[in-house]
DNA sequence: GTTATGCATTATGTATGACTTAATAAAAAT
DNA sequence: ATTTTTATTAAGTCATACATAATGCATAAC
């Protein structure tokens, strides 16, 4: 009993530094204080006395909040909330020569799940001018004898219109996080070789589907597109 | 064209600050020398000298590389590369109170189309064991008369082992970072009312046609499950 | 010979004060 | 009234000193 008591006391043993303590203070103020985008927060010094901590820990706390997108500071005006672009940070983080093997594998088997899964929005908020802009990629679609780099740039200019046909900004950036991740997945040697390169549905097919069909035919045929991309995972 | 040089100027003009700089040349660090986890970057005095700023700015750029998970500092040991767990570093940083609502609404999507678009994986790696589980929690699934929290356990539960299924733990990550904001969506009121709750394709429906069914009829049936999400957003 | 214990060393963590720079506001000049 | 100058303010940068904690080594204990 004696022992559990003392376990205890252990596993609740504050480990964490000043300034972690200040950050999460910070970040409360920011919740609680309702505070909107636009608004400033007290100036360092005022924080370090009110907090009776350096300016030093005051300072990396803020940073933190900086780094995290949470706020924006502006000399002699203080620093001021602003709206988190979370994807935006992120994908400056995400460097692929740096993520270990597994985590790449895992975001390249993301995106074929986003592409598969965001059928319903696709058909929910295409426009007619989408469509226009989808057949003129795909007419300047290249045969698999063409340059590398051309069909690279081609497969991005398509999916990335499919993307953003959704209208939902948050996944336009998810996919620009993945792409180089994407890019740099397929060519290392991570994945099994590619066996053959069949053509399953596509580019053209996709858009034909778009046209007059439904999400669910347009899911399997998405799959069906990426069945290449499959085949190296599973196969 | 003295114009044009004049533009280059500016366009070429240097905004970024010390830090950014050193930032910069750090992650550079990073990645030329090809260095691995678990190894150990030189310690702030010396790199304060070979870039000849004060420890300072180093340490405001090693905070920085710090806050995106690149690495980790230790007293004595100093700082050693890690695999950063990106969506640890973000499912921090993401805040439902703090976000704004056009992104919140849009996280809530982005949930819809993982779980209609990791059908595939989930068909791959299943195990009998993962079969049998689901149906032990699908067997303890509430009436809706239930109490509310129940509920909403019971489905974090159910749709939770789904992402456990795939085997991904990025999307694992990534669903972990997304609970809290679909409950917090859910609840506000950012969306439409809840037209009518009729019950679509139940718990156990889906766990019938993993076992039976294919990916295909499953996206399908998902996204049917999901109908009373769908239909606040698009009707 | 192996295991504790203590001590010195080392690198990050925190504190303080001074100075630089850039943005804003106030004052002055036109 | 508008522009220019000046002063002020708060963040950015620097230098230094000390605190704290982890590591390794030396010594002591068994």
């Amino acid at each position: 009993m004696a022992i559990n008591s003392l376990m205890e006391d252990f596993s609740s043993l504050d480990t964490s530094s000043l300034v972690d303590k200040v950050e999460a203070k910070l970040v409360q103020l920011l919740k609680d204080q309702k505070l909107n985008v636009g608004d400033s927060i007290p100036k360092e010094l005022e924080l370090a006395e009110r907090l009776g901590v350096s300016r030093t820990v005051i300072r990396e706390a803020l940073l933190r909040l900086r780094v995290m997108g949470l706020i924006e500071s502006k000399k002699k005006k203080g620093a001021v909330i602003t709206s988190p672009d979370i994807f935006g940070i992120i994908s400056k983080s995400v460097n692929p020569h740096i993520l270990d093997q597994a985590t790449l594998k895992e975001m390249f088997e993301l995106r074929l799940i986003l592409e598969i899964g965001m059928a319903d929005f696709i058909f929910q908020r295409i426009t007619p001018a989408d469509i226009r802009e989808l057949k003129k990629i795909v007419s300047k679609e290249p045969d698999a004898t063409q340059d590398y780099l051309f069909n690279i740039e081609h497969e991005i200019a398509f999916h990335g219109k499919l993307y953003e046909i959704t209208g939902n900004e948050t996944l336009k950036k998810f996919q620009r996080m993945l792409l180089p991740v994407f890019d740099y997945v397929h060519h290392s040697g991570l994945l099994k070789k590619q066996v053959s390169i069949k053509r399953y549905v596509s580019h053209k097919g996709l858009v034909d589907i778009i046209e007059n069909g439904s999400p669910e035919i347009f899911r399997n045929a998405m799959r069906n597109h990426l069945e290449n991309h499959f085949s190296r995972l599973f196969e």
